[in-house]
DNA sequence: GTCTATATCCAGATAGAC
DNA sequence: GTCTATCTGGATATAGAC
């Protein structure tokens, strides 16, 4: 009995998985309100009927998506953080890892533009806009702070951080969204290019 | 007779503007799709009905503002490149611009933001798609020629025009994205900040 | 547990009243 | 010319069949 259970409860949290694969990639494609739930059901390989018995409603998988990306994001601001490399070396590592991302994995673009949209957007569930306002200074801070570090050591040009991790992320974004557009025909450009805003 | 005819013909004029004026506020926070027909014919002060005397349907208005959003942008584009200022300057000036358009005037920033909804989703009508393969390039274009003509007479990076036209661009729509967020709050940053990815 | 059929709701578009 | 009332279609969510 516990061997089926088991084996069930992964059946389950696959098809779970299943669900917020599609719909991110729907959602990223088609903006939330565009997107019908029979679009998610159909892409994940299931009825409508069977996708409420893992979700209550369209809003949450949006909800539940938007969570994950921060969570995501944010987890790897902390490490960035804690690494023990100097900080114009930490810039430099966010910037190509991001812009690689965003060019070899697609559902890393996903992730940047579902977050682009619903940050920008009025139209999303309540409890979405309540994460976005908890969550999203975050990862302005944490560039920020390492701005900031590099200003003292020298290594980072001096300029009001905030103002620098505002740029650093609105072109990891822009990118992100032409991306999104072009496919996997993207190229992403040499971060060296980003780095000179940061550099003295 | 003509007199009336005149007035009548004004006030119809008058009342469209209003209805995209609306419609572009509107689209730009909440998107296509989850902007309803009565929203927009609130905003601009009418009923519904009334709004289908102007525009056949809801996409209709969209495509209208998508075509105008590409008007500008490309009407600019010309004017700069036809300027007599030094490659530079130009880059230097049209940065500018767009950061002080995008934080004094709200509705530059939700052009841009349609532009980028619209370039990103899949989900608009045909004939925007239509205007958006055909002008999109447009700008990129104009900007890595000016990249081109500054590389030949020293003042601009020598690196692939069209890698420094996308730079250019994905950080303008990326700070309207932000903007969009923050509203009349947000600081433009320093377009010197930006220049740096540009120059030598 | 999974799908199909259906109830319900809501938004777009129309038509008719003033 | 303008608004109000209505038709119609389509999407969400549910409930019932297998």
């Amino acid at each position: 009995m516990a061997r089926n259970q088991e084996t069930n409860q992964k059946l389950k949290d696959e098809r779970r998985e299943r669900i917020l694969s599609a719909a991110l990639l729907l959602f990223a494609t088609k903006g939330l309100a565009a997107t019908k739930v029979t679009d998610i059901a159909d892409a994940a390989g299931m009825s409508q009927g069977l996708m409420y018995h893992y979700f209550k409603a369209k809003e949450e998988i949006f909800t539940e998506l938007i969570r994950g990306a921060f969570e995501r994001i944010n987890y790897a601001c902390c490490v960035l953080e804690e690494m023990p490399d100097p900080p114009q070396e930490k810039i430099r590592m966010a910037i190509a890892t991001l812009l690689q991302g965003i060019q070899d994995n697609a559902d890393h673009a996903r992730y940047h533009l579902l977050i682009a949209q619903a940050t920008a957007s009025e139209a999303i569930p309540d409890e979405a806009r309540v994460i976005i306002d908890q969550e999203n200074q975050l990862p302005y801070e944490a560039i920020a702070r390492i701005m900031q570090q590099g200003q003292q050591d020298g290594s980072i040009r001096v300029h009001d951080p905030n103002e620098l991790a505002l740029v650093f992320w609105s072109s990891i974004r822009g990118l992100a969204i032409y991306r999104a557009l072009h496919g996997d025909k993207f190229k992403a450009p040499d971060p060296e290019l980003l780095m000179r805003v940061f550099l003295p």
